[in-house]
DNA sequence: TTGTATGCGTTATCAT
DNA sequence: ATGATAACGCATACAA
């Protein structure tokens, strides 16, 4: 019985069909005792598993995936696995992933549209079973038609302000505002704040919940005390410079997060600021060399892990169609880890 | 025409038969206008383009898988992403996969030898055309088992010893020589070596380098100057804890890793030792906080993102069948990043 | 209990 | 230029 059809597929891989013959049954035979069906006799099954360890046989997913119209894959997309917290985001999806028997499909889009458009149509080709976004870029049109096109998808750590999707993210106002209650308990009273890019969504509830506690807390409200940072250890260093130089310095600097945060030890140090006696500083993300003792930031920890199982858990409930229409929204708590970078403003009495 | 087919499949894609439906045309043809084959009418195919985008039809990628024979996905095994050098290996997979139209599945092994082989097991039942590991367990006969069961795979920057193998590393000889040579100059003699994991090829390699130069450049013998890591801060810690409570300390250790380096700066800090004036410290890796000024590690610059393009486009040539049996290793060079963490041996004027 | 037939979506072959 | 068909590997409904 020669092939017939065209040269692709050539047909190398052992399959259900060789397992049959190799063991003198029929298909339906094979794929019933290798799924465990009862109704197949001890000694059948025996045999067909004795044929399949030899043959080597392993049951082909992308048939499967064919056939069962689901693929048991998620497609993640951010902007850079390189950045600090991305790791801890990933490997909180994969929990629930690996729970759910499912893989990731990981795309890096480095904050490029395009790029996440490009690989968004991929993974959508490849019919991932639904999607995963840490990306700034969830509101242009393009994208949100694909959103759309009916593969459930999350939206984590950084939301839509137009649109209303499935999202996990952590309670920043909240933690803006223990952050700077911390500050003013320790006297300080001129507080900068670097806030994150324009497009972060992350950015703008920190920056709104600073103005908030500015205002409520009678703190000094210059504008200058705002300036823009980027999420990276450089921007953190230009942003701080620009604070630093200011007629009249803060006492305390409130960083965009923590790589940031590094941005303002450099510029400090350049300067040769005493990081907690000349000014205080906080950070933002918790990442790890954050606690290292001769770093020794007070900072914001973001349960990044439990946020990526929190997503992952929303996304199964689409997959899964326990939720149809209404989307949900998860905010994780996030607390003030006090370390050795804050202390009592200039010119306050210990323990004021 | 009622589906008799079992529940799962639920058709509710649409597929390339809608399209033809609408368009009016076969099967055949519309696959042939999407593919750009030119046997098709300029009309018939701007027909088919219109319906296609009014449907939003979008290629099944697992219908192509199957009958392509391919998947278009590489699978990555590693411990855990979140271990600071692995977004940059990963990164640089991602560059040739992109390049080359794959995606990456990423499975995390926590360094546990039966997670990694479920997870083996999965990616080949997904049938990915290739398998990238940076893994320590390359070695126990069930993983050589699904290794030589036909899916190309290369192994990145750990090897294995007992087998040959596709493999991309870094010259780990030569960066132990360079970095030995550079504490030599500074008149170091007694220096301390805190090795990684014992399964770490490696790890290994640079322990024969250290050997090797101790003898051949005359420095302290002493065995206890070797203690072992474990590539962790915590672990880096208490090696270096051993080396300094040594009776008779080191001028100088070079760290399993940067991670461990920091444990090193912890366990420094935390006995009053200033580096580099009473100890030099390098590290290995270049890990992006290496280079924050107030970190400032003289360390080894290990080419993370070249070294994971490399292992990629040695993965290519084996899935495009340019190369069917001889295995190609491919040593990447090591550079010495002289930072302020390194200086002159205690005892030794300046310049000496 | 076991075998036969069908369809998942695509594309290459072959026929028209 | 276009259409019919088979095959990729699997799992199921149904018949024997």
């Amino acid at each position: 019985m020669p092939r017939k059809n065209g040269p692709p597929a050539t047909r190398q891989r052992v399959s259900i069909r060789d397992v049959a013959r190799e063991s003198g049954v029929s298909l339906s035979t094979v794929s019933n005792a290798l799924s465990g069906k009862d109704c197949v006799t001890e000694k059948t099954r025996q045999k067909i598993e004795e044929v399949a360890r030899r043959l080597g046989y392993r049951a082909s997913g992308v048939a499967r995936a064919l056939r069962y119209g689901r693929t048991f894959t998620i497609g993640v997309l951010m902007a850079d696995v390189s950045n600090a917290s991305m790791p801890d985001f990933l490997r909180g999806i994969e929990d629930v992933a690996d729970r759910e028997k499912c893989s990731l499909l990981l795309c890096n889009t480095d904050d490029l549209i395009e790029k996440q458009l490009a690989h968004m149509r991929v993974l959508l080709e490849r019919q991932v079973d639904g999607l995963v976004l840490v990306s700034q870029h969830c509101d242009s049109p393009e994208i949100r038609q694909l959103l759309d096109a009916g593969t459930p998808s999350v939206l984590l750590q950084r939301r839509s302000p137009r649109y209303k999707d499935d999202y996990v993210g952590a309670d920043n106002r909240e933690g803006m505002l223990s952050a700077i209650d911390h500050l003013v308990a320790l006297g300080h009273k001129r507080i900068g704040l670097m806030r994150g890019p324009v497009q972060s969504s992350t950015a703008t509830e920190k920056l709104e919940a600073f103005r908030e506690a500015v205002a409520s807390r009678g703190l000094d409200p210059d504008p200058g005390l705002i300036v823009q940072g980027n999420y990276l250890v450089e921007g953190g260093y230009q942003a701080a410079s620009r604070l630093m130089d200011l007629p009249k310095r803060p006492t305390a600097i409130i960083a965009a997060n923590d790589m940031s945060a590094m941005g303002v030890l450099n510029a400090a140090s350049e300067r040769g600021l005493s990081i907690p006696r000349d000014l205080s500083l906080v950070g933002w993300d918790d990442v790890e060399l954050a606690s290292f003792p001769f770093i020794d930031l007070t900072t914001l920890h973001l349960p990044k892990r439990e946020m990526g199982a929190a997503a992952a858990t929303l996304l199964m409930e689409r997959i899964h169609k326990k939720r149809r229409v209404k989307t949900k929204e998860v905010i994780l708590p996030i607390e003030l880890m006090v370390r050795g970078s804050t202390g009592p403003a200039p010119g306050i009495r210990r323990r004021a």
